[in-house]
DNA sequence: AGCGATGTTCGCCG
DNA sequence: TCGGCGAACATCGC
C-alpha cells in the first residue's frame, strides 16, 4: 500500500490504535532484514517508551516516541502494518513485531522486502537525509510553487512528477491519474508542455490525491471516470471512445488513452 | 514457465 | 549536473 493516500490510511489507523501503549519489546521476524538494515539498537530504543504522535512526509510515515525520536516506516510495494491481539499469530511475511505491555502488538510485513524501517532524532534531519521534496497534500505547495519546481527541467514529466525529490508522494499510478485527466501523452516532455498547464496538474494532483485520502485508496470506490477506477490496459477509455494502452517508461508501466492523451 | 507488480537506490553512460 | 536506463531486492499471481 505505498504512495501518499495509502500511507495516510495507514497513519490514519496508526493514530486510532497505537499511541500510548507502553511498549513491552520488539522482535525481528524472519530473521533477515528488509532493503537496508533494521535501526541496530531498534529494541533499546523503543522498549519502555510509546508512541506519542504521527506524520507522513510523502511516502513516509513518521511514529513520534514520547523519548523523543521517530520510527519511520517506507512500505515498499507491499509493506503493510497490522495489529495484533494477544495469541494472533505473526502475519505471514512479518518483520519486525512491537509487542506492548497490554498484550497487543504491531506487525510490519513486507513480502517483497522493498519497504524499510528507519529511526530518526527529528524531522528536518530526516527530510535532508532523504533529500525529499515538499508533501504533495502541503498547504503551502500552491500552483505557483508547485510550477517553480518544474522550471527549468528537461526530463518526461511523468517521471518527474514521481521524482520525491522533487515532490514527495506520488507514486505510478497517482501519476498516470493526473496525466489522464490533464490529456497529457505520458512521453511527454516537460518542455514541451502548453503554457498554464501546471495550475491544472497541480489542481488535479491535489483533487485525486484528497479524493483517494477520502476513500482510504479504495479504487472501487473512485468514481469510473477516473483511470484508477479500473487501471488496465486494453479496457475502453471512460473519457473518449478511445481505448486504453500501457507502454514501459523507465522501467514503470503507464497506462493512457491515445484517444485524448494527445 | 515467464513476466510484471503501488518503490528506491546504485552504477553506468551520454 | 542532469537525465535515462537497467539491475537488484523477494514473492506472488496471471
Amino acid at each position: 500500500m505505498p504512495e501518499l493516500p495509502e500511507v495516510e490510511t495507514i497513519r490514519e489507523d496508526f493514530q486510532g490504535r497505537f499511541l500510548g501503549r507502553k511498549i513491552a519489546g520488539v522482535s525481528i521476524g524472519n530473521e533477515s532484514r528488509l532493503r537496508s538494515p533494521f535501526p541496530e539498537n531498534l529494541k533499546i530504543l523503543l522498549t519502555g517508551t510509546e508512541f506519542t504522535g504521527t506524520l507522513r512526509h510523502g511516502k513516509y510515515l513518521l511514529a513520534g516516541t514520547e523519548r523523543g525520536g521517530y520510527l519511520v516506516f517506507h512500505f515498499g510495494m507491499t509493506g503493510r502494518l497490522d495489529e495484533l491481539f494477544p495469541s494472533d499469530p505473526a502475519p505471514r511475511f512479518c518483520r519486525v513485531t512491537i509487542r506492548f505491555q497490554d498484550g497487543g502488538g504491531l506487525s510490519f510485513s513486507d513480502m517483497r522486502r522493498l519497504g524499510s524501517l528507519a529511526w530518526t532524532d527529528g524531522v528536518g534531519e530526516f527530510l535532508r537525509l532523504k533529500d525529499l521534496g515538499p508533501d504533495a497534500m502541503d498547504p503551502e505547495l500552491d500552483p505557483d510553487r508547485f510550477e517553480k519546481i518544474f522550471e527549468h527541467r528537461r526530463a518526461l514529466l511523468k517521471p518527474s512528477l514521481m521524482n520525491q525529490t522533487l515532490i514527495a508522494g506520488i507514486g505510478n499510478l497517482y501519476a498516470d491519474e493526473i496525466l489522464f485527466q490533464n490529456g497529457i501523452h505520458p512521453r511527454v516532455r516537460i518542455p514541451d508542455l502548453p503554457a498554464g498547464i501546471f495550475e491544472a496538474l497541480h489542481g488535479s494532483m491535489r483533487d485525486v490525491l484528497a479524493l483517494s485520502i477520502r476513500l482510504h485508496a479504495d479504487f472501487s470506490r473512485f468514481p469510473d471516470r477516473y483511470l484508477l477506477f479500473d487501471r488496465r490496459a486494453g479496457r475502453g477509455c471512460p473519457h473518449c471512445p478511445g481505448k486504453l494502452e500501457g507502454i514501459r517508461i523507465q522501467g514503470r508501466t503507464a497506462v493512457f488513452c491515445p484517444g485524448h492523451q494527445g
